[in-house]
DNA sequence: GTGCGCAATACTGTATACAGACTTGCATTC
DNA sequence: GAATGCAAGTCTGTATACAGTATTGCGCAC
């Protein structure tokens, strides 16, 4: 049973739309895209769909698939939404995680989740979702994960871009949030991962404008590839 | 412009979705599908494709679309997610709603809200949903909103048979979260909202069970559109 | 120079055809 | 009687063709 070209586009246009590969409000245009993938307007359309669905990308009657705008209000909108999911999800963590699945988080966090250097900034941002999504993961609820594994889709471009600015931080944000799961002491749990959250979301609105910038000049985005060395 | 067949087929193929019209579990044929619907398997398979990224229908490779089961787990992890997205938002509520948004919000339960006599029990169901999307949109997340209207699709079945046993206690419910929120107290709001949809997730199971039986025995589901006489 | 309208073009929306994979039923063997 | 293998049939996965609509560019009028 060879996997289905449908899958396979499904998963290479969500990496482009994610990353921004195509332009905010850019028509896509079916013929070429098909094409440009190797296939035929078909399976593509069914991918596009999907993403549709999934409101990475655009659709108009009559017009045809759009890529989504970096809208600064929908991104703000979003991290208020992944924050109050990541709160419910660490209360209920602590409240009935078992003890092997929080000491796997501690456990992960120090082989890996602490030390930034070396990696590129695309790399240190999927270990820092990894943290959060391992938390949701927890309290053993996969429709909670699989919502919030959406809607990261759907505001990594922006976590890169902040990424850059705040690997220091995040490492004693994550040391601590780490510490009150361990002490199962949900209030603190909850407090500290909100202002870890809150705190950036105060810089969406720059880093909408950043990305921005990332998106039309040309080049900008290798900058997510760059090797981070900390001082 | 006339409206694509395929955003038609969707809205039809949703609405079956969303009310078990299939079996669960049961593989959907195509064709069969298609001819139906009076239209050919190409726009067909794009609105199966949405369908399938909203999480109403599966889908196996090489084998087709199939339709959903009704898993008592996973019913109530969404329970749990709704819970964990409406106490967030009936906060967000009473930080920063309008004070006219909330005074509509409370002039429409007790204008419609609370006489279901007269109403079908999907219909009593739409408005018991509707007050809790209204207390969510005066947040002005549209993304929360959004999210929260995907995960009520993929319960409402559950809470058409919850529907039928608790009128009469939602009614004092609704109307002790609205005056909550009018008095911007949030507190209290959370408390009395996660007690309202804690207590239907307790039946969430049986629900379920009598669920399957509606799905299965035919006829049965007819009790969803049976006309409401309080006592 | 600007705005409008028309025509040519390009693209979307849908149907259909065909190849290949999966399913099913029967026959055969242990 | 149960299990296995094979073959016929059915259904999915994808490509392609065609009709209809949106877009674009040019020419013309003001």
């Amino acid at each position: 049973m060879p996997e289905p070209l449908s899958q396979d586009i499904y998963t290479r246009l969500k990496a482009m739309t994610v990353g921004f590969d195509i332009r905010p409000g850019a028509r896509l245009n079916e013929v070429a895209l098909a094409r440009d993938l190797g296939v035929s307007r078909t399976p593509l359309r069914e991918s596009l769909n999907r993403l549709v669905a999934e409101r990475l990308i655009d659709f108009k009657p009559g017009t045809g698939f759009i890529c989504r705008e970096l809208d600064p209000q929908a991104i703000y909108d979003l991290y208020e939404l992944r924050c109050a999911l990541e709160c419910a999800a660490v209360r209920l963590a602590c409240m009935r995680a078992s003890d092997d699945a929080l000491a796997a988080i501690n456990a992960d966090l120090h082989a890996t989740g602490l030390n930034a250097d070396g990696l590129t900034i695309a790399q240190a941002t999927e270990r820092d979702e990894a943290f959060h999504i391992a938390i949701a993961r927890a309290t053993g609820n996969a429709a909670l994960v699989a919502d919030l594994e959406r809607i990261n889709d759907r505001i990594r471009f922006i976590r890169w871009i902040n990424m850059a600015a705040r690997i220091t931080a995040s490492k004693a944000e994550h040391l601590a949030i780490a510490n009150a799961l361990l002490a199962r002491d949900a209030d603190r749990a909850e407090q500290v991962l909100r202002a870890h959250i809150t705190q950036r979301m105060d810089q969406v609105v720059d880093a909408v404008k950043e990305g921005l910038s990332s998106i039309y000049m040309p080049g900008a985005k290798d900058f997510f590839s760059r090797i981070i060395k900390e001082a």
